[in-house]
DNA sequence: TCAATATAATTGCTATAGCATTTATATGTG
DNA sequence: CACATATAAATGCTATAGCAATTATATTGA
């Protein structure tokens, strides 16, 4: 099979472009897509330990550890200690983060509803899906080696 | 829209998966899955030079220098001077670059057939073509930036 | 021909991914 | 209670992504 058939190659280069072409969008606010990706995600529960947020963003908690330093270094987000596990903090998205995120969202849904101009509504719901399944087994599979 | 439906962080989030399932499999082999993207593309086409393989592995040139330099410290693959010009070099695989290959290949297609397990070979296809056409529009509009 | 411009590759930089280890704090068991 | 074990976060490390700048060499145009 050449490479070019891999599902594997097309699935990390279409991440990878579409990354860039948001990257590109983002630049003049300074801010990447995964500083993006876990702001979003604290706008949208606010409050969690960085534990729980690096399973619901789908990040390892060491890069979370490191983009919520990149997002606290820009104000956009805190960190407040536990009072009942002194070990914990909890991530909060402050009103400059909340501010800059209402900026985005419309510029990703320009960029998303752009790249996905050439297939039918319908089949950008089935490409979620089956892509869905395919991370669902594969997190399946690499439970298997915790 | 909630991030998890976000078309951009599912495409991403499957690509980190795979690559992280794969990686596990390609440990004991001491070759990462980007290293084996770009030996992989060599086996296929032997010669061509550094900017011509980083225009087809979908990588920027800056990276395929540095995979190469990998590639090359483990003897895997190796540049050769164009001497027509001397600014360019060709890349080679050698024969335990291409002997290793020989010995993933199987293991790729074992994983990319296991995270395939729960849709059919057509919704296979269907996963594809979409991703490669989201793709191309995404290449489109990233033109537009150059 | 020679000076301006373009190009191939490299290098330096910042950010991210992920692993192993460390540090601080909790928890659980004798 | 004391000690072993578990856990949250941070740190150190290597590899990768991508941008900007550099270096060496080609090409182009006056």
């Amino acid at each position: 099979m050449r490479q070019d058939d891999s599902i594997g190659f097309i699935i990390n280069q279409a991440g990878r472009r579409l990354s860039q072409l948001l990257a590109i969008r983002f630049a003049a606010f300074d801010l990447t897509t995964e500083q993006w990706s876990v702001l979003s995600r604290l706008c949208e529960q606010d409050g969690t330990s960085q534990k729980d947020l690096a399973v619901r963003v789908g990040k390892d908690q060491t890069n979370i550890t490191r983009i919520l330093d990149q997002l606290e270094r820009k104000k956009l987000a805190e960190r407040r200690t536990n009072p009942d596990d002194r070990r914990s903090f909890y991530a909060f998205v402050t009103d400059a983060g909340r501010d800059l995120q209402g900026r985005l969202v419309p510029i990703e849904q320009e960029v998303l509803a752009s790249v996905t101009e050439e297939i039918t509504e319908q089949q950008a719901t089935i490409l979620k899906e089956l892509l869905i399944r395919l991370t669902n087994k594969t997190n399946e599979l690499l439970q298997h080696y915790e």
